[in-house]
DNA sequence: CAATATTGTTAGCCATATCTAACATTGTGT
DNA sequence: ACACAATGTTAGATATGGCTAACAATATTG
């Protein structure tokens, strides 16, 4: 009865990754040991983020975001941020606020997002 | 791209259709119409909800909630009433506010939807 | 440079939740 | 009461997204 991901997970995830370790080139067994997922389930998931031209390998296994690939993860970053920092706003835990919005994100419209970023601006 | 209903979907639906419609009965066809979806696919999950004990037959095929499944439906029509309202509140429209509110409330925390109820109790 | 450890892939499994087609049961009307 | 309509169920398909076991490829290290 485990969590499952979405593609944005995974393309926000590679974004994250590298943001956090500068340099470093992100490949499978990072996304896997991140996300608590067995190699051969990110290898699956993998190819299929390949296949729509969201990720592409370098020659040495290296996970990139294409141009489409990062749009999708960027905006889903901003949907992570917004909504957990409303939540934190409100007064949920950071950690479990964070940890909703990253279910919640991948449910909402776009008019709801720009309602509660316009609330987010306000309060930041 | 459809969506998916939980088993908390289909108990906040009985208990809506229940009180939209006094009196009448609600059964399988009523959940399969509601929903816009195939007789089998109802028929299968009220299999689980009534194997769950969550759900029973009368013997006219009238569907009825146990006190346990009540008590969810009720839950999750709670949720789907604060959320919707805190999202109108904020500027998304009626329909997409109460939308966005069902596809969410499966997957927030029981801390988030208390920050989120105090929130709605002040302002609604 | 060969052995081992790490990483990635393939094959085949499970579970969920939808579908259609076909069949079974129940209810209705003349 | 019989025929037909409405409702419900079963069987089998599809799609998603996890899993393990086994195998393949790559990297590291003595």
């Amino acid at each position: 009865m485990d969590k499952k991901q979405s593609s944005e997970d995974y393309l926000e995830r590679i974004l994250m990754l590298s943001r956090e370790n500068p340099g470093k080139t992100i490949r499978a067994i990072d996304l896997a040991n991140s996300f608590g997922y067995s190699r051969p389930s990110i290898s699956i998931a993998l190819k299929k983020l390949i296949d729509d031209e969201l990720v592409y390998l370098d020659d040495s296994s290296g996970l990139h975001l294409t141009e489409q690939g990062e749009k999708i993860a960027q905006s889903t970053f901003e949907k992570h941020e917004v909504l957990g920092g409303i939540l934190m706003y409100i007064g949920v835990p950071k950690d479990i606020a964070y940890e909703d919005a990253c279910k919640v994100e991948h449910y909402i419209s776009d008019e709801t997002f720009q309602a509660l970023k316009a609330v987010y601006e306000k309060h930041k």
